[in-house]
This record gives structure tokens, sequence and C-alpha cells, in this order.
DNA sequence: GTCTATAGGTCGATAGAC
DNA sequence: GTCTATCGACCTATAGAC
């Protein structure tokens, strides 16, 4: 792995632990064995490098949701797969993390990736949920959109549940929770 | 109001802003209109501030989440009143988004307010909802600990839609998704 | 490509005058 | 109580040698 590799991958690192503000250049330089004269070779600088870090985490998130949601089983089941998928509940959402930044919620460009993100993430899970619906797995009274929004936002609550407890059993409960709301009607019919 | 209060509402609206990272002493001290000698004067230092900002806010989170609690109606209609209750929904939740604060979760002091805020919310919300399933107004096999964590979650990820977004329809909108998974059932009884 | 040197600014805190 | 002065460390970035 290449210096820019490894300054990419450590601020990455940062940018989930520690948040945009949290992060300095010199941190980043440490992690990544890297000195400042090759960071900043490579980079214009630290929204530059943190541009190149966000992209990277976004397609990530987008891939391994996707590989959940084109798994097998029916509609209903791919959902509840993707919100059960083993995470690491107490790092929370590299991606989500970044709402909370108010630098880089100031940024267009930090903030695209962000906001894109999460646009397609909602679209996605609504049409999955649409196309459960019309198979009859899920309860037809449902608007896809808005409970599809409701589980994105109970994935990324569960993160902050599971942080403020100190145990990543607290994400599992809010999904345990999520997943009984939405498949208990299928369960009746 | 004299120094010392305006000193904790401006460390409240910066640690809502922009979390403790980046927040500064210095900050806080032209938000307040007080100097360096008045700020060391009434607090030990910045982590000292912040635990008398940060508890005031959670005390505030519980009363204005009792208010709703206790409001007329039945326990669905409380529950419900709680989560449509009027929020700056782009500003997002004083205390939880301190769960993203790294140097918050690593004082075991700054935690605790944090740690406890969660833990009264979804206790008292699941005692709700057990009041609400033994009264008929909510399916009884919904676990009221699993539910109330997830509606918690909802609420928190709502925010975080919210910002990504740029929009407080985004939070709207999860809000009436989870509603609808959770009372769809009482229409049908 | 990577190094060191350097810059002006801020961080969080302390000291002592008033 | 509040002020100013001062501190060593770190922040983000640029310059120029190698």
């Amino acid at each position: 792995m290449d210096a820019r590799e490894r300054l990419i991958e450590s601020t990455r690192e940062l940018l989930w632990e520690r948040g945009y503000v949290g992060t300095s250049p010199k941190a980043i330089q440490r992690r990544a064995g890297a000195g400042q004269g090759s960071m900043y070779h490579h980079f214009h600088g630290k929204p530059d490098l943190a541009l190149a870090a966000i992209t990277r985490s976004a397609e990530e998130l987008r891939d391994r949701a996707e590989a959940a949601f084109t798994g097998p089983g029916g509609a209903a089941e791919r959902v509840a797969a993707y919100l059960r998928r083993e995470r690491d509940a107490l790092k929370g959402c590299p991606v989500g993390r970044l709402t909370q930044d108010p630098d880089v919620m100031a940024d267009p460009g930090l903030r695209r990736p962000v906001e894109e993100t999460f646009a397609w993430l909602t679209g996605r899970l609504a049409g999955l949920l649409a196309q459960g619906r019309a198979a009859g797995e899920l309860d037809a009274r449902l608007d896809p959109a808005a409970t599809a929004a409701a589980l994105v936002a109970m994935v990324q609550g569960g993160y902050v549940l599971a942080r403020a407890a100190g145990d990543p059993e607290a994400y599992a409960r809010a999904v345990e929770g999520a997943l009984a709301l939405l498949t208990r009607t299928s369960e009746r019919n």
C-alpha cells in the first residue's frame, strides 16, 4: 500500500473515530506513517483528503447494503438481513456520523456524498418494501417511502443507543423491535 | 442573567451546534460576553463547564419528554404526541449528538448524564407501551422494551436523515412511517 | 516523492493585577 | 469577579532542500 493509499485509509479511520473537527493532519500522518510533505504532495489539504476518504466510505456503505439487498429470500427477508447484518455498533456509522460535523455540513463538496448516500439508501429500501408489499409479504397499507425512512432512521439511531449505553446489544434490541413492527402483520395473514 | 449563567447557556448552544471537540473556551467566552478570567473563576475548566451544560440539557430533554408522556389521551396517543412534538430537526438532539463526541464518551463524568438520559427515556417509553398494550390500544405481541428502543432510535436517526437531506421533512417522514408501523394493527381490531 | 524548517494562529490553562 | 499577560503545545499550511 503506497503512501497515498495509507493516507486515505488513515483518514477514513480517524473520521470514523473522531469526526472531521477532531481529526488533524498531524494525526493522519502519524497513523499513515507519512510525513507532512507526503500528505501535501498527494492532497491539497485537509478538505481534499477528507473528500477522498468520505467518498470511499460512502461507496463502501453502498456496496455492503447492496450485497444484503440482493441476497437470498424475499424482499422482506432481504430487508431483515440488511438490518441484522453484523455491524460494529459501538463504532457507529462512518457516513451518518458526518451529519453531526458542522465543518462537513458547511462544505458543499464534503456534504454531497453524505446527502446522496442517505437518499440512495432510503430510496433503495423503499423499492424493496414496495416489492415486498406487491408480493404480499408486507402489509399493503404501509407507505414504502415513509417505512423506509423509519427503518433507515432506526439503524442510525440504533448506533446512538449502543454508544450511549456502551453496549452493542442496545443496537440489536432496536433492530429487533423494528423488525417486529414491520413483519408481525404477515404472520397473521 | 449573570456571567455564570451566560457561560452555561453559551456552552449548551455551542455543544449543540459544534460538539465538545469543536467548542473552544474562547468561543464560549465570546458568545457569553465574558472574559477568560470570568470563565475560569466560575469553572475549573472546559470539562467542568461542559458538565454543567450537559446536565442541564439532559434535564431539559427529560422535562420536555415527560410533558408529552403525561399529556391527554391514551398511552398510544401520548407516544404519538411525543414523536410528533415540534422539534428543530435540523439542529438534532442536544444529548444524542454527544454520543458522537469521543472526548465526551471517554470522560466518565461527562458520559454519565448521556447514558442515564437514554436509559430513562427508553424505560419510560417502554412503560407507556406496556400500558397501551394492556389497554388494548397496541398489538399484544409487541415487546415493550424492544419497541421502545426502536422508537427512541427512530427519533435519533430521524435527526440524522433531516441533517443529511438538509430538510426537516425527512424527520417527519420517518416519524410518520414509525407511527404507521406502530398503530396500524389497532385500526384493524 | 519525501524531508525539514518555518509561519501565524488557536488551544486550554495559569498568574497576578485591580 | 473580571482583566490582561503569558505559557507550551498543537493547528493547518507553505517553502525549499534532497
